[in-house]
RNA sequence: GGGGAGAUACUCAAGCGGCCAACGAGGGCAGACUGUAAAUCUGCUGACUACGUCUUCGCAGGUUCGAAUCCUGCUCUCCCCA
């Protein structure tokens, strides 16, 4: 994955976005207490390199959001280049073989995920070759060997859309392979938050606890809480990046869009509550103007923002469940972080 | 002094007798974005007592059933030659 805030000199960067920009854009961050990733337990304590863990995706998503460029069988998926028309095979063995090369820590299976709305027969054909494909994906892991000296855990995918039994069916068939950690796939694809809810609070009902569950692209300040509240363990999305560049800020108070008028002459710092250095240093006035100058700076300011609050908002949901406030925070929180400023 | 070109909404810029409240672009105002191809995409952008009405295309007259479009005069801008 690219990362996005380029160009930023490091010594500007606080230590936790640092190694954000080593991971690119995704962030994951473990959140049970047993589970921090400083002081790794539970189903990690394999391993103890993690203090930087890289996590790589298989490719699977492209599948789904590269669909005009791509045609899916059995043995694989072949893309077409939107550069130059060229073609690419990808196949469960080569999203292995790659990622190991990669010399990811957490290695993603290569599935497919499911548009929103599925056919249901669409769906259920897809999770068993989904499956299929996992098992093609932990014969590869077992036929090859890691490359710089270091162990490289393949997290499994539930599927199944939105369907109860599928989910159940395929949660099941994950949680059957005995992994080190699991993800659930094939959501935060248009569904509405209440499906998405369901289905993670389905999935986590049959997922193992004492590994991690890895909810994959999700989401929303409000649905990463909503979801730890479910057993969520891990994340990653683009929504923190992304929308920063488009000029949505996350903040502990609500959203802003510091593209609109109403914050013009508001020379009030970025966000008086943020962790960053950024919320102190600039004004959300100035950040308005970069913006619509389209000033490179200003989308590395709001990107840097984002990611700082979506690391503060964990790293705070760790102690509140630490202490045993999780819920009545979590309910006073997710209010808030839907307003819109 | 002589010759030529042009003045259109916030800006640039189409239109050259009815299909024009006026193409398009920029700007402005808002919205979208969830395992990242995309600093991207979408909508609105004369005024209103809004499925209708009213005032607009430099200014003033005129021709016509009807004009941003044709004619006359005026004002201003730009280019070329002396």
């Amino acid at each position: 994955t690219a990362g996005t805030v380029k160009g930023v000199h490091q010594h500007e960067i606080d230590k936790d976005i640092e190694a954000q920009i080593i991971l690119g854009n995704t962030y994951h961050l473990f959140l049970r207490p047993g589970l921090d990733v400083l002081e790794p337990a539970g189903g990690l304590h394999k391993f103890m390199n993690w203090d930087k863990p890289i996590l790589t995706d298989s490719g699977g998503y492209q599948v789904y959001s590269l669909s005009g460029a791509r045609k899916i069988k059995e043995e694989g998926v072949t893309f077409q280049s939107h550069i130059d028309g060229s073609y690419h095979f990808f196949s469960p063995e080569r999203a292995i073989d790659i990622q190991r090369s990669i010399g990811a820590d957490i290695i993603m299976a290569f599935d497919e995920c499911t548009p929103y709305p599925c056919d249901y027969n669409y769906a259920k054909r897809s999770m068993h070759m989904t499956h299929r494909w996992l098992k093609r994906c932990f014969t590869q892991m077992e036929n090859t060997a890691p490359k710089y000296g270091h162990e490289q855990a393949l997290f499994p995918i539930v599927q199944g859309s939105v369907y109860n039994d599928l989910r159940t069916e395929s949660a099941e068939t994950i949680a059957s392979h005995d992994a080190i950690g699991n993800a659930i796939g094939g959501l935060s694809v248009g569904e509405p938050d209440d499906e998405l809810y369901a289905m993670t609070d389905l999935v986590c009902n049959i997922l193992p606890t004492e590994k991690p569950r890895y909810l994959m692209g999700v989401g929303t300040p409000a649905n990463i809480l909503e979801c730890i509240a479910l057993g969520v363990d891990m994340f990653d999305c683009v929504m923190p990046s992304r929308n920063a560049r488009h000029g949505m800020l996350f903040t502990s108070e609500g959203i802003i869009n510091i593209k609109n008028k109403k914050w013009e002459k508001d020379f009030s710092p970025l966000d008086p509550n943020g962790t960053s250095f950024v919320d102190s240093t600039y004004s959300k006035a100035y950040l308005r103007h970069l913006m619509r100058s389209k000033e490179h700076l200003a989308i590395q300011i709001a990107t840097i923002h984002n990611l700082a609050f979506y690391l503060w908002l964990v790293k705070e949901a760790r102690l509140r469940i630490k202490d045993g406030t999780f819920t009545t925070w979590k309910n006073q929180m997710v209010p808030k972080l839907v307003n819109r400023l």
